[in-house]
DNA sequence: GTCTATATACAGATAGAC
DNA sequence: GTCTATCTGTATATAGAC
């Protein structure tokens, strides 16, 4: 696994990318070998089933998480901050294995949803010793799934109505103020 | 349309119930009539195609949503508790209609997506004259959102991580003190 | 490793009997 | 209004050539 063939990889591109901008129906097997420029039965080679391929998106997106909660917990501007503002998703591997993991989830992946919410408490845990009880906790997490929920629902590259330059740091600023009282 | 016939509601209710239990894929013409225990050509004879039987559910949606805003504003408790209190998904036949929505916009459905985009417009229209300022709306209608996020993206009645009982007391006790800074 | 061709299953939709 | 039977398209997966 040290250093994946590359027509694997691609291929994993693909398919994340038509999960992400075309939805999970349309993230075919035939749809996935056309973008990535192999045939079905080339593609069939790396990836035996198309559970098979949805395996390696979790497990692509199990890899980030644990980046990203390291990045959490080491962030100059604090823990909480640092994990508002990416909860704005925008187009780095760890946000495109995101959406792409919950359209699996919403396709009827039960392991999708699973890691979803494994990550979720992954999060709440970085970020509890932050909070001063269990009400501030959850106004920090409900902020950071309220972003990411118009995100994932924006069907696709749409910006739907997310805070963004000076009004997300007005927002950040309320919710460190408010976990704070 | 002012009363249905039975056999059509009961393909309406038996659809939605599908693609909240068991999520989009599986909702096929198919299920839908076996579910609701008529005949595919039964169901055909009530929606002339899926595409009929989507909108169907969009439509129940947007009635639901207008007697909802109402409620929302006339609210004995003030429309930002109630809102927020009434973001918890459970099972009234508004929660039902917005979760098969989900569902449906997942699935590729354009305007489901637009029609949910439009809701929350409507619901942020209602809060408005009660936030002081932008960050202020934002924090409610984000707290809003994760919360609908975790019910939906629970899979189906899976109960998810949302707060209940005196941890939600302290939730919208906190949300309604940040917003008054 | 990558291809073409094909098997199998099931989705949405039509036709026409009752 | 509701049924059975059937058509058509398309998805996943297999077999085997190159």
């Amino acid at each position: 696994m040290s250093r994946p063939p590359l027509a694997r990889e691609k291929v994993l591109d693909a398919f994340e990318s038509l999960l992400i901008d075309d939805g999970e129906r349309a993230a075919t097997m035939d749809a996935t070998a056309r973008a990535a420029g192999v045939s079905k039965g080339g593609l069939l080679y790396h990836f035996a089933s198309k559970d098979a391929l949805e395996q390696c998106v979790l497990e692509r997106l199990r890899l980030l998480v644990a980046e990203d909660v390291a990045a959490i917990l080491e962030a100059p501007e604090g823990p909480v901050a640092y994990f508002l503002r990416s909860s704005i998703l925008e187009s780095t591997p760890l946000d495109r294995a995101i959406v792409a993991s919950a359209r699996l989830a919403q396709g009827g992946n039960a392991a999708a949803g699973d890691a979803l919410r494994d990550i979720r408490e992954q999060w709440a845990d970085a970020i509890r010793p932050y909070a001063p009880d269990s009400a501030a906790l959850d106004l920090v997490m409900l902020v950071s799934d309220g972003l990411y929920f118009n995100t994932v629902l924006a069907g696709g590259s749409l910006p739907g109505p997310t805070p963004q330059g000076a009004e997300l740091d007005a927002l950040v600023a309320l919710v460190e103020r408010a976990i704070r009282l």
